[in-house]
RNA sequence: GGGUGACUAGCGCAACGGUAGCGCAUCGGACUCUUAAUCCGCUGGUUCUGGGUUCGAAUCCCAGGUCACCCA
């Protein structure tokens, strides 16, 4: 019976406690210099086969990704965060006192192993900046197979059940997850710059609210109640507002007890900003600059953003009200022109005649009203179709239960939706203040309940009792934050954006 | 919820009804300028699981599992 790579590796890992080297040790490392300062201060300078006259000792640590060996002469490439140096270590370079001796690296040390080397920086006769190593010790031995450095791990289960294996193997992907830290850091900046506070609502509720959709039940025990976990924030953010907040967001992690595929996560990041005094083109406007601020961290030209082999539009560059903004156009206009019904002037048993020409299938709660109808055609047949970013703006009041009636368009409600590439990205509103009409509104959207619509809006008494307390105008948005980077990181899954995304257990 | 496809050594793949094989990695050996190092040699298998058909199944059939993609 032979030995597998992982018995090796732990036989390895025991040769060295033997020889009193700890694989694991604890002190911290007195690092000089990463792999990227080694090419900053030397990058242009050294001739092949030179040692830096200096004799500047440098101190590295990092991964070893690939291990040459040449008898009496043995290469290692080291990779930290920033890059990848190679370390070329000589029989007669390594010092009497190096933690590992020249036997103990070549033999004992494997791709995948954390080391920290002492050396001088040199330039090969192939001409390759390197670091010629005087010591070298480990800082953590790697009990597994590396990922092949070559192939990479391309198994997608693989990839996302262990992404650290994902991480490791591929510098691309690590850059992925850096510019989402980095987008998700500017959007919190952007949005503190200009007089927004944070908040940090309850993830778990006793009343579920703020978005169609079901949710994940839990239990808590000294209680003994069932929780929820928050589908949005939303209505603890307008609490906030009623308060005397007037600029808030919250950005973090809500729950969606729905199927997975390649836009869904059962857990995914939103951004919820609320505005008081503002109306839903205020937002709307806020929206566009939130977006291009974030796209502004990972490309320059925002007329130009690369996705899945399409070109995206940033630019905001159609003429509203006298301003420049993304397209816009109302729900109506946009079923009229890719489907060629016009709500405005329809009763609702022509429109279900229409409809149903076309072929397209209905839910029953979509037959029920003109208002659901419309918005069913719509999220059916138009919204699959907007590639380049459209605002649809003006939904019907059947489907918008949080959202304030239109100034002057009867069943109606100031809302708008913002689409990419046939995608949902953000959704806002100016925000219901009415207590009574609130009301009206959850009990309609119980009543759908009760005729099976399982994810209708509860009654939120609590809520109701803030808006009667008083709150000002004010409009909402919320942004999907996962979507917005695979758009501005070309990624077709939400499942590689998220970095541990909800998979089925094993076994 | 429905459909299609994939699953074989640690990784990547082949064998398509007739003895499960190749490359890389691991392991042993050689080598002071390699960089997917090279050269020589040796290991390594519940072919996702269970059942069926067959003289014989990785291969065909049925059920289940996981994953992916598409549709609702």
């Amino acid at each position: 019976m032979s030995r597998n790579e992982a018995e090796v590796r732990a036989e390895k890992a025991e040769e060295l406690r033997q020889a009193h080297i700890n694989p694991y040790p604890s002190q911290s490392v007195p690092r000089t210099h990463t792999t990227q300062a080694v090419v900053e201060e030397f990058g242009d300078r050294l001739e092949s086969g030179m040692v830096d006259p200096a004799g500047k000792v440098l101190t590295l640590c990092g991964r070893i990704t690939a291990k040459r060996d040449s008898g009496n002469l043995v290469f290692l490439d080291l990779r930290d965060e920033f890059g990848r140096l190679q370390l070329k270590i000589e029989k007669k370079g390594v010092k009497e006192d190096s933690v590992l001796s020249f036997a103990q690296i070549k033999k004992l040390l494997d791709e995948g192993d954390f080391i920290s080397a002492e050396g001088i920086a040199c330039r090969t006769n192939k001409g390759e900046l390197s670091l010629q190593v005087e010591r070298l010790s480990i800082l953590a031995k790697a009990q597994i197979p590396f990922p092949d450095v070559y192939y990479g791990v391309h198994d997608v289960e693989v990839c996302r059940r262990h992404r650290e294996m994902h991480l490791a193997s591929n510098p691309a992907i690590l850059q992925r997850f850096k510019l989402r830290s980095q987008i998700i850091f500017q959007i919190r900046s952007f949005l503190t710059e200009r007089g927004f506070y944070e908040m940090e609502t309850p993830i778990l509720q006793a009343i579920y609210g703020g978005a169609a959709a079901r949710p994940f039940v839990t239990h808590h025990n000294a209680l003994d109640v069932d929780l929820y976990l928050r589908i949005a924030p939303e209505l603890y953010l307008k609490r906030a507002i009623c308060g005397g907040f007037e600029r808030v967001f919250e950005l973090g992690r809500v729950f969606r007890n729905e199927g997975i595929d390649s836009t869904h996560n059962p857990e995914f990041t939103s951004l919820e900003v609320y505005q008081a005094y503002a109306d839903y083109i205020d937002i709307l406007t806020l929206v566009e600059e939130v977006i291009i601020h974030a796209a502004k961290t990972v490309y320059t030209d925002i007329s130009q953003i690369p996705y899945q082999g399409k070109t995206i539009d940033l630019t905001p560059s159609y003429e509203y009200n006298g301003q420049k903004h993304w397209r816009i156009l109302t729900m109506t206009a946009a079923v009229k022109e890719y489907v060629g019904i016009d709500f405005d002037n329809i009763d609702l048993e022509t429109a279900l005649a229409a409809v149903k020409a076309k072929g397209i299938h209905l839910s029953k709660l979509e037959e029920q009203s003109l208002g659901y109808l419309l918005y069913g055609v719509f999220d059916k047949c138009v919204a699959p179709q907007l590639e380049q970013p459209t605002f649809v703006i003006d939904f019907p009041v059947e489907v918008s239960p949080l959202a304030k009636q239109h100034r002057a368009k009867e069943g109606f409600v100031e809302r708008f939706e913002l689409f990419i590439q046939g995608m949902e990205y953000a959704n806002g509103f100016s925000e219901l203040n009415d207590p009574q009409e609130q009301r009206r509104r959850f009990e309609q959207q119980l009543a759908q309940k009760y005729a099976g619509d399982e994810e209708a809006h509860p009654m939120d008494e609590d809520f109701i009792q803030a808006l009667a307390l008083g709150m000002p105008t004010c409009a909402g948005m919320g942004i999907g934050i996962d979507r917005l980077i695979m758009l501005l990181t070309d990624t077709a899954s939400i499942r590689d954006v998220v970095m541990f995304p909800t998979m089925r257990p094993r076994q």
